[in-house]
DNA sequence: CCATTCAAATACGATAATGTATCTGAATTC
DNA sequence: GAATTCAGATACATTATCGTATTTGAATGG
């Protein structure tokens, strides 16, 4: 029976491609992008290392596109959040809890620091890597902006600097929550970035 | 003439030691560790590969050195600066200064995510590199509870989340800044760490 | 049902970096 | 000042990974 549906060469690839990205992040959040071998790729998502590169042309490639996927979806994340938060506290609360689950993962704790690091290497003015982080910050800074008028809040810090402050904050956070993880508690990092929001932001009255 | 006193041969393999190291800071910081190749590390350092050899067991060795010699500098900074406070509004002020400083400084930046998740990823219990950072980390929280007890602070973060979370953010901005250095304004890690000090502590009246 | 196309597998050559083993010449020691 | 030791250089064997070139077999389309 089974229901191995006959798929069609494109279904088919498509499939193939996913599996290589997930295997992929796995990879490069437990290695490294440079400990990271294509063949290692190809084989945890259970292909050889002809399908890589039928799909991808090379390593950095496949890291890219994990890269721009990833700020995607963080930026509708931030954007649904936004939407359904009726007061700041919501928004603040909601926050918290979307960092402490993302904090609970090691896999996406290493990535993101994995991510951060590459993107800066590769950084040259006109390089993939610098456009997209740019146009992924400045989409970041209006959203926070549109944040801080909504809930009537008025920052020590521009938006753009809490935008920044903020990410920081969850990246480092990460990486320490990645570097011992029994010992930073998962809540913390709802409870700092509540802190630093409050800490910069005042409401007008 | 040429003030080249004649070196001891432990005076020499000191120096030649600490010329690698220098030039292995650098070689991380640019290239990560995994890129760097001894050989790169002691050649830009002026030496061959057995030099190297003869002073390291391979690169996680001096890389470990390179940690621990970090992670001490920090602390004695950090004492150095709280014997130095007589406020607490001087001793953000002071913090501020020294994260301004380091963050200008690109290698730094880089340097200490290469550390986190060199560290992240080496960390099984009884590492070296989880136990030499677990020190570290207790020793911090330890100067922060100093801190806060001797400027009459209480905070709704405990001491040691405080410490997390403060390194969280420098070591978060240090990658910020490293990934685009221009749009992030120097001044911003102090600005950033000030208030998170501030939203996350209240003066005890 | 045969021909074609294309995703994925296999085979291969090239490169690069590691660590060891051996060598050399300048400091040390007697 | 001869012998020895050891920091550092050179040479080498080993291993790993990359990317290309070629092959295979299952979907497509006539």
């Amino acid at each position: 029976m089974r229901n191995a549906k006959r798929l069609s060469r494109e279904e088919s690839q498509a499939r193939t491609r996913e599996l290589l990205m997930r295997s992929a992040a796995r990879c490069f959040a437990e290695l490294g992008f440079d400990r990271a071998s294509v063949d290692q790729i190809a084989e945890n998502a259970g292909f050889s290392r002809g399908a890589f590169y039928s799909n991808f042309a090379d390593k950095d490639a496949i890291f890219f596109a994990l890269y721009q996927r990833h700020l995607d979806r963080d930026l509708r994340d931030f954007e649904v959040l936004l939407a359904q938060s009726a007061t700041f506290e919501n928004f603040v609360a909601g926050a918290a809890a979307r960092y402490r689950e993302l904090g609970d993962n090691p896999d996406w704790c290493l990535l993101i620091a994995e991510f951060q690091l590459r993107a800066s290497r590769a950084a040259t003015a006109d390089d993939a890597f610098a456009r997209t982080y740019a146009d992924y910050r400045s989409e970041l800074s209006r959203l926070i902006d549109a944040t801080l008028e909504r809930f009537g809040r008025k920052g020590s810090l521009t938006p753009a600097e809490l935008a920044m402050s903020l990410l920081a904050l969850s990246h480092g956070l990460a990486l320490e929550r990645a570097a011992s993880r029994d010992t930073v508690p998962m809540a913390l990092t709802g409870k700092a970035m509540g802190a630093l929001l409050t800490g910069a932001t005042a409401a007008t009255e």
